[in-house]
DNA sequence: CTCCTTGGTTCAGTGAACAGACTCACGATG
DNA sequence: CATCGTGAGTCTGTTCACTGAACCAAGGAG
């Protein structure tokens, strides 16, 4: 959210996350890190976000300690991004927002989110009800739900349309 | 966040949820008014929020279904703002974020939340561990942690500093 | 050598946020 | 009656961040 300056005063924890990741885009990037994208140029295609904010936005999750950057290929030298631990442990917050929005606003159901293995469909709070367990983000299956456009335009939300695991990299195929 | 013109491409409920309660500020809001604050001037001092901004986010918290303005007093005609039932839906994402906030960058826990009557300490869903169920938000209990500031400089972090339930109305004493 | 892809940086324009002054309605105070 | 104080805003000029488009660099491919 353009600066965080002020939230510092607020002595709150809440205050301080959104210092972190309250900032415009910063949530949908970790959204689609935590759905698999890794590449710039799939997170800048996938968000229709600008160039600079998208840069800027790595350089600050990264110096967060919410990404990390790997070098997966040395010649020509190309990075990923991938999320830490504590990248991944903003997935509670994540479900619950989109349960919000969906339940709020939204008519449709987009995606549906599985326990692996079990097939269950996720609580409210990421637990199976059928195994009474918190699942691990690494197990969710995320499956299209009855509402997702089944044609996206671009080549990773049509990369999204096939069931996959969370945290799984994203296979995207070249246009 | 500035404006959510652009979300609106993304075929998402978390993108949805933020056009909506992802600006600057915003969250924060909801979060006072969990803690019981309903009135202009005490979100002002609470926040140090510009009053300009304040004005429209209620402004717009309000058309979107989030707040209500409720006239307490007709002369002089003062209004409150109420959180709806779509409002105290936030209480679980506000309380992973917080969460997250606090495990990943805070040292000190600044508010406890316990389940009222039972006065156990809420685990990290919302639920509450002795009665195995979730507690609902008007059944909990916020009382101040061991890191919080004694003697906070404005009236209504004041008035936080006593044990009360959330959505109950926050006394704040005049200056 | 030239073009293309990936992953950026730079730049000017615009809109939002900021701090602080001003307004307005009403009640209380002298 | 004139003045002051309070709650709830609006107005204004400045600063700052987001935006889109252009530019840049390193390493293949043809």
């Amino acid at each position: 959210m353009a600066l965080g300056k002020d939230y510092a005063t607020q002595d709150c924890s809440i205050a301080r996350a959104l210092e972190i990741v309250g900032e415009r885009w910063t949530l949908l990037i970790v959204r689609d890190a935590l759905y698999g994208v890794r590449r710039y140029n799939d997170f800048l295609v996938h968000l229709g976000i600008p160039r600079a904010v998208l840069a800027a936005r790595l350089q600050t999750l990264t110096t967060e300690g919410i990404l990390v950057k790997h070098r997966y290929q040395q010649s020509p030298p190309r990075d990923e991004y991938v999320l830490t631990e504590r990248g991944t442990a903003l997935w509670p917050t994540l479900r619950s927002l989109g349960l919000w929005g969906r339940e709020h606003f939204g008519e449709r159901k987009l995606r549906v989110f599985r326990h692996a293995g079990c097939g269950t469909e996720l609580g409210a709070y990421g637990e199976c009800p059928a195994c009474g367990t918190v699942v691990p983000v690494a197990d969710v299956e995320m499956v299209p739900g009855p509402g997702v456009d089944p044609h996206p335009a671009d080549p990773v939300g049509r990369a999204l349309l096939r069931p996959k695991r969370l945290l799984e990299p994203l296979e995207v195929e070249p246009a």
